[in-house]
DNA sequence: CACGC
DNA sequence: TTTTT
DNA sequence: TTTTT
């Protein structure tokens, strides 16, 4: 014993180390083996700190290799601070792990069985605006009254079937009104026509992740095991079908493979998705979920002043039937709540205005270091008013996003269609952007042929050049002839290995569509410019980003074929941008992320 | 002031954002706003009781995102064309006492015509 | 003499006093009589303290009454200006005299004589988008091909002839091309119907009260014998109608009638307003249109250092032809000029915000004494987005002004038709705003018929309410009665007499536009909202107000009747909006009304 | 910074506005800026000698707003996407030699990639 | 028949 | 491309 | 009315 103390094995000191500074819970967290782990994790109790600290105990002191952990997040970010904050504890081997959002997970996994599913691994993934618009284009052709039943409308209740993982024969066989039937028909033919498309929109990507671990025991079981830990952060937020991904994931041990260990971290009290699918069941039922379970709960707060805190208990504390819970802190009271009545939203803001003046004359206070939060978008008007006359800087989160402009989905558009010249939804929306002749009749006519010979808009525009398509007038054929060109030709560049950046460059210059911008006197279309501008700088700096997860220091070989696009290339890129919401919209620097003081 | 000139990137501003943005982040300093019935909780929520609990987790979610100052606000008319008064949160109650004065002043300015003085006690008056 | 000197008569003091501080050429300004006078008067040489000192002068010494002096500026705020410091010197007897825009004074006069001229007094005065309206209605009647004759050109071609003065007639006579003839067939049909509308536009309002002043002599001798002192500011910016204006009110001194004295003042090298009809002719010819005259230059500046005016003359002396003119001052030379030439406009953005900040370090100025001018409106994007970010209050100039906001002229639009029935555009404007089932449709019905029976808009209403209306549809009728109905009922409260702002009031209440507007989620809708609540507030404003020119004090009984609309009155309240471009532009605080420091 | 939040409307800020727009006021501190050919004159006034004398008059009308300061700047190119370079206003002749600092640095820059210095040294060398 | 309103 | 009414 | 993909 007395050699071990004066010179212990790395391991083990490395796996002490990582338990400094937590307190008994969070240790207890980190450390807990052998059944589902629930971690309640309180407002600024360290969540973060718990769930990097696990992963690296697991890897220091539980002899798991990185390649069997899994750690799912909602955000893009999330994902990215976690692997890097592991990355920091044990070395760039964490850099195996998949560390990423529900969404690319199952993007990851249904690039390697796409086939399985009856899908090209070069699918297309649509966000909302496409999904919008095809079931605009599908309401159309059922004959749908678009003011009784909007796509909008549609869509969200087509959005809420799959999140309960209700495929379209379910649905119909279900349907018990009209709009009931109406969604259903409509969720047929456009689940019909996403596959044509060889795309899938968002809530696809969780729910046909899950068909396929459901109806093919043999892919399950890879998986299960492959990834032996699950981790899951801000469980709250889970719908039915991530919740059953989750499930899925894990296993039941029945078939011969233990079931993977799993931890999931949330706050019911932070549940504010319900409007999105999120279910606050999935976790507020964790223990009846998992008859096993051992529950943690974080309650000491690492974040605020014991002022604020009491005010945080006394609001929640009214709901009803929630886990008691109260948080608590070493750091004392701090000052005083300061409340306010104006006479109107007006005056109200320039009460915060000139508290924000007062704080920055203490001199202890960034600007950065303020926030004013507010329940709907429309609030930060009379805010941006007063601030931009007493020339406060402030910043405005939310609006639309880099991703969600309309000359960014348009160049991304092109790409998509070089990319997977099968997604119609993205061929139909550049048809006639910028203005080339091909007016709504001739996309009319291209598309009932395409409808009638069950092929798809694209062969459909090729049997147009050579006037296969019936009442289509010359004009217009040259018109297409003349995209198809175009197509054709930017195409070329993707063959020929060109750089997603130059590809991007081309399809601006060639497409006309930079040009048609800097000649509008629309002072906006000189910011569209702009954009396009930026986008073109994220497309060149993709190209020689260096690739997070294939690593050479590491010895799992399971990195080609493994659901990851060829890093650099044009599908990777698309990749990126379709599953990321926006670049920044909230600075970064302080987060969840909580530690000791 | 010179200092600013010289690094302008460092000077991100305040931010405004909505509560549901809020989630996941902190702050030194947090102002909630427009804390008035209809708003928050919205007017949408009215009757079910599911939804109005999550606007109050929501109101949970805005103060815990504040490491040494709070500020809660509200304005009992929109702007002076929309007549009828507007009621505080309920999830206020119990938080800052009903003849609390920022309660009072709301009456006593319509009479007196006087700006509001600010409140700097209701963290000693928390439930 | 002794008594003289210790007790002189008040009048000469008074007239001593308002020669003090001035300088020998200012001096000679105010002093002139017997010729008409040109003031050259520089950039910040004093000519606002000129004009007003002058009329002071006239009062004092000349023996002028204030009814006999015509004083006429460009600008609302130029005219309100100079009555108010000329009311510092003389006393609120200054109030009788008239000092006004070119259009107000225009549309003083011809309320008096709409009549002669088959108006109405209770004209409407169209502004440009209003014409836009007129002319598009009209070029669709006339089969004008819209795309090769644009509203806009049209617009401008007839605002082109009206400034030269060129009546319907001569257009047709005079042109020579497609262009031409097209203009001109719309100019006849355009002047006609607005003259069924009983409305003027803004260059009629000039070019006809010409008309009147030519046609009728015994109008202009009347005007003629009444002001004795015309005054002009910014004289290099009148147009053609406007020298002649000032000609025909100045007269020539036939007909028994000595000419009126003369006094213009302005500046040939600040002339920038070719684009809009300015003549710099007309200023660089005075001397030969009126051989008596004395011309005066102003050239000590009272604003800038040395070294700004050194700049200044050498960029202004390499224009050929001018009048030399080298400004000078007594101020010293100060601080040296700067120069910067960016990379890109970014960096060339981030420089001014620099030298900002160091200005302000300084501490001797404060943000609202600095200015940033560009040539085009588009290029404050760049400073705007660097100012938000360092947090550098600013405000741009330009834009939308307040009362070209579709809400605020739609309101307007609903007063107008209140206070002129007979105007058809407000009318058409508001037929179907907000939204009451009265579409395309129906107003060609209507407006057919009026056509047909060469009555006006409303009256074609009023018949299609008693179903006289060929080809209308009972459901069309039946929202156009309610229509009619709505409009009676708001009629009857002007009759009744209410307060402009609560029948402003009761239109955004009845008709539910504001309804509308507050049910709307287009965040841009509630800021519409509060500006129909800032213009109720200005009408109640308007209602309570001290009238400026009316005054107990006086003894000029001519105020009834002469052409002033009955003050409070919603054709008083009309009037004021429709010819002031905007409330606050520019701050006021420092103009051009430099004097000695 | 105490006063500036007790009488907030004082705050105005810096104003930005058109040269047209500028007519008639002043202030002490004026930037000009965008002085490149194509902007100031203005493309459209090519040819047309009444125009480009009339965009000569916007500029004078532009320097005479100011009481105390004055800057004049322009940039080479207008952003990263717009290859070809600019020139600067020709009625800077006579203004600032061609031959001076703000000249030499557009060349130097593209070379060195160094940021500008400022020059505080053109108004000795006016005409 | 495309396009702009 | 500027925009005093 | 909120909007992590």
């Amino acid at each position: 014993e007395l050699p071990a103390q004066t010179s212990p094995p790395p391991r083990r000191k490395a796996g002490a180390e990582l338990l400094d500074g937590l307190n008994d819970q969070q240790r207890a967290a980190v450390q807990h083996a052998g059944s589902p782990l629930l971690v309640v994790a309180g407002a600024g109790s360290g969540k973060t700190r718990v769930l990097t600290r696990r992963i690296a105990y697991l890897l220091a002191e539980r002899d798991v290799h990185p390649g069997q952990i899994m750690a799912i997040t909602f955000t893009n970010k999330a994902a990215a601070e976690m692997r890097e904050r592991v990355v920091e504890l044990v070395g760039r081997r964490a850099n195996v792990m998949w560390v990423s959002t529900f969404h690319s997970m199952c993007v990851r996994v249904l690039r390697r069985e796409a086939t399985t599913l009856g899908m090209k691994s070069s699918f297309s993934v649509y966000d909302s605006d496409d999904t919008r618009r095809l079931i605009t284009l599908v309401s159309r052709d059922l004959d749908i009254d678009p003011k009784r039943y909007t796509a909008r409308g549609l869509a969200t209740a087509i959005s809420n079937l799959k999140n309960e993982l209700v495929d379209p024969e379910e649905a119909t066989a279900k349907a018990t009104n009209d709009f009931e039937r109406r969604t259903a028909e409509v969720y047929v033919e456009y689940q019909r026509r996403l596959g044509l498309g060889n795309a899938f929109d968002f809530d696809d990507l969780i729910m046909r992740t899950v068909e396929l671990l459901q109806n093919f025991p043999d892919v399950a079981e890879y998986y299960r095991r492959r990834f032996r830990h699950v981790l899951v952060d801000e469980y709250q937020d889970t719908n039915h079908a991530q919740y059953t991904l989750v499930r899925e994931l894990v296993g039941t041990g029945q078939g011969g493979v233990e079931p993977g260990e799993l931890c999931v971290v949330g706050d019911a009290d932070q549940s504010i998705y319900a409007f999105r699918g999120a279910t606050i069941r999935n976790i507020v039922d964790f223990e009846q979920d998992y008859p096993q379970a051992t529950t943690i709960m974080l309650e000491q707060n690492y974040r605020s002043t014991q002022t604020i805190l009491s005010a945080a208990n006394a609001v929640i504390s009214r709901n009803p039937g929630r886990r008691d819970k109260r948080l608590w802190t070493a750091l004392g009271d701090g000052e005083k709540i300061v409340g306010y009545v104006g006479d109107n939203d007006h005056d109200e803001a320039a009460f915060v205005a000139g508290e924000i003046d007062r704080l920055m004359d203490g001199g202890e206070v960034k600007y950065s270091d303020i926030a004013v939060f507010y329940r709907t978008n429309n609030q930060s008007r009379v805010f941006e008013e007063i601030f931009v006359r007493m020339g406060l800087p402030y910043r405005v989160v939310g609006g639309v996003r880099f991703y969600e402009r309309r000359e960014v989905r348009d160049a991304l558009a092109y790409l998509r269609v070089l990319a997977n010249p099968d997604d119609g939804v993205s061929l139909r929306r550049i048809l006639n952007v910028p203005k080339r002749g091909i007016g709504d009749r001739a996309e009319a006519c291209v598309s009932a042929h395409a409808e009638r010979e069950r092929i798809s808009f694209d062969a459909a525009l090729r049997d147009a050049v050579e006037d296969r398509v019936a009442m289509l007038n010359p004009r217009s054929r040259n018109a297409i002839a003349g995209f198809v060109e175009l197509l054709d030709d930017l195409r070329g560049l993707v063959t020929d290995g060109h750089e997603v950046g130059d590809i991007l460059e081309a399809v601006l210059e060639r497409t006309g569509y930079r040009a048609e911008l800097e000649a509008s006197d629309d002072p906006q279309d000189a910011t569209r410019v702009d954009n396009l501008t930026e986008l073109v700088t994220v497309a060149r700096e993709f190209a020689v980003e260096p690739v997070a997860v294939p690593d050479d220091d590491t010895q799992d070989a399971q990195q080609d074929g493994d659901g990851l696009v060829e890093p650099g290339s044009l599908a990777a890129f698309l990749e990126r941008v379709s599953l990321v919401a926006d670049a920044d919209q909230i600075p970064d620097e302080d987060e969840e992320a909580t530690g000791v003081v | 002031m010179r200092a600013r000139a010289q690094h302008p990137p460092t000077v991100e501003g305040v931010t405004l954002a909505s509560l549901h943005a809020a989630k996941g982040l902190e702050w030194d300093a947090v102002f909630l706003v427009g804390l008035v019935e209809g708003t928050v909780p919205i007017l949408h929520a009215e009757g079910n009781d599911a939804a109005i609990e999550e606007e109050r987790r929501l109101l949970y979610v805005g103060v815990t995102r504040a490491r040494q100052f709070l500020s809660l606000s509200w304005a009992i008319a929109r702007s002076e064309s929309n007549r009828r008064p507007r009621r505080r949160s309920r999830f206020l109650y119990g938080l800052i006492p009903e003849d609390h004065p920022t309660s009072r002043l709301t009456r006593a300015r319509q009479q007196a015509g006087v700006a509001p003085a600010q409140c700097r006690s209701c963290g000693s008056q928390l439930v």
